[in-house]
DNA sequence: GCCAACGTTGGC
DNA sequence: GCCAACGTTGGC
């Protein structure tokens, strides 16, 4: 018997942070796809050059309260140039990225499903296969973050929903 | 609003 | 290269 890799598999899971008073899930639902920008961290950044086209995000409520997943997004273009870094106009200009090198990149993501209800950083917590993420240890900050395909499920499986 | 933790900056 | 000061993140 032979194996064929399924071409739509995700290569890699993810974890993408959001603040919702700026940019939560329903506006990426609204939206249909967004390019994510304006992170200005190398660690994040990393990962976010790290993503092929088709992974899945887990969308994540920072700043909130509660603070948690609301949903699944998928990437749909992988990383390229954040045009933010260049335009002076933008909270996020860095005028020491040289145009020929970009410092900074984005992907573009757009939503796959909504969580019926928000999987709170609280319930995420008491998930064995979470216990070891950056997310859940004190002080981390890292707003990109990878995430296990073992982590991936349990959080669908404690939401409750199955991917389409 | 508080504050712990972290990343970055810049003087030396 | 060191490290103090500062700004930011993000849970509570």
């Amino acid at each position: 018997m032979t194996t064929v890799p399924d071409p739509a598999a995700p290569h890699a899971f993810w974890l993408l942070k959001s603040e919702p008073d700026v940019f939560g899930f329903p506006d990426l639902l609204r939206v249909g796809r967004e390019p994510w920008n304006g992170v200005r961290n190398y660690q994040a950044r990393n990962n976010l050059r790290a993503m092929r086209a088709g992974d899945l995000a887990l969308f994540y409520h920072s700043n909130a309260k509660p603070a948690g997943v609301a949903g699944v997004a998928r990437v749909v273009r992988a990383a390229y140039p954040d045009d933010l870094q260049f335009d002076p106009g933008s909270a996020y200009h860095d005028p020491r990225s040289d145009p020929a090198e970009p410092r900074w990149s984005m992907v573009d993501v757009s939503p796959v499903l909504a969580f019926p209800a928000l999987l709170t950083l609280e319930r995420l917590r008491d998930l064995p296969a979470w216990q070891a993420s950056p997310l859940t240890q004190k002080g981390t900050r890292l707003s990109v973050l990878p995430v296990t395909a073992e982590q991936f499920t349990a959080a669908l499986a404690e939401a409750g929903v199955r991917l389409p």
